[in-house]
DNA sequence: GCGCGGCGTCAGGATCCCGTCAAGGGGGAA
DNA sequence: TTCCCCCTTGACGGGATCCTGACGCCGCGC
């Protein structure tokens, strides 16, 4: 049916949610820990991730900002924790469900089923090619005839956002909530000043832009 | 921000809900029952349903079945019922999240806002093919002959709106209130303005339009 | 033939939005 | 501590967009 991630570092829950979703017809990889989490995903492409808060080296949020911006797929989190800043925090920094622990088996398999119905057709390919650049997802690393662009953070989160969905024009409120977060939606400042640092780094004629381009009064594009 | 419909025979939690989500941003629109809830929400096409299971008249997932043959944004349910078959029912019925009460209005919001970062890219065809041109509404591209043609946000309102009833009549009163709002339902001077500037970027005969028809007296209809 | 209402067309000015630059502040590294 | 990088914030000029009014045309009814 679909490939499934599983990141949790007890063996026990790891194994019984193995068994359960293999029977529900998923193929399922497996992590146990942030750093390997990452690596699986980059190697296995899974459409869907599991992911548990509570990791041994990485913090949840920090797989899942590793995670966001090249993989597209659905991600439910699992948690113990119940507070709902906990909750509103993963929602925020990229989540797709939050389900706390303990939890029963058979509404994990209708969430999931409820996630993969909006999954995104698009590809989740972590290495973006243009005749100017090269954008590497996964490796957060951007070259221009071979010799590495330095992005700050912000400015990533911000090309990443625009390259997930290339050619499509993505609305300020979007990018504004997707870098900065919710309530920063009216800082429309920001994106000026970022976008024209990107466009120094990246574009060529960076006055003409031929990649980041601007739709006056709605949002931006990535045109490949 | 975005348009959301909150069905619920609760009068309280109705103004909590309205109250919480007009401070976020939002646009509400609220029905007390299913039926209402039907009606309201084919006219007034949310991006998004909050929906209580619990109505007097119908079955929370009848209007489940009833909305998602056409429509086609995320559904949050909302239930006093905790037992995860009635989760898994009402999830595998259409719902793309389920939050039993009493729930935190964060966690809430937040929650929609994970739903609406995946509402994008929708199940439904968004691309629309004529012999002169093609409209793309999620990526909100325009070509002809495989240029882009640029709209502005105004243009893309309306010709939006004509594009959602292919060969339907659209009358000036909801075009006008669809653009620019209630309250500018008598300005037709508008449409005409801009839909001259529709037909001069789209039409091969802007002088004879062949897609963009006016029905003098009544509206305007898009013919494929 | 005549008047009238609705529509298409055009152009000008006000307003909003975007690109650009520079200065200030805060946090982390040396 | 000091330094440096990054983020934030404000200001300004130029350009695009929107609104507005005017004019002429057409179809309809009288």
């Amino acid at each position: 049916m679909s490939r499934v991630l599983v990141v949790d570092d007890d063996p026990q829950l790891l194994r019984a949610l193995r068994i359960t979703l293999r029977a529900a017809g998923h193929e399922v990889v497996t992590a146990a820990d942030g750093r390997s989490a990452l690596k699986e995903a980059a190697a296995a492409h899974p459409d869907v991730v599991v992911l548990d808060l509570g990791l041994p080296d990485l913090d949840g949020t920090e797989v899942l900002a590793g995670l966001r911006p090249w993989f597209a797929g659905p991600v439910l989190v699992l948690s113990a924790r119940t507070d709902s800043t906990d909750k509103v925090e993963a929602l925020d920094a990229g989540a797709d469900d939050y389900v706390t622990k303990p939890f029963d088996m058979g509404e994990l398999l209708a969430r999931l089923r409820a996630l993969s119905r909006r999954a995104a057709p698009g590809p989740d390919e972590p290495v973006v090619v243009t005749d100017h650049f090269t954008v590497d997802l996964a490796a957060k690393q951007v070259t221009m005839d071979g010799v590495p662009v330095r992005l700050t953070p912000t400015e990533w989160g911000l090309l990443a956002e625009l390259l997930r969905a290339p050619g499509r024009l993505v609305g300020q409120r979007q990018l504004l909530q997707a870098v900065w977060g919710p309530g920063y939606e009216r800082e429309t400042n920001y994106l000026r000043v970022y976008l024209n640092q990107l466009r120094r780094k990246l574009e060529p004629d960076p006055a003409h832009p031929r990649y980041l381009r601007t739709e006056p009064g709605m949002g931006y594009r990535f045109t490949p």
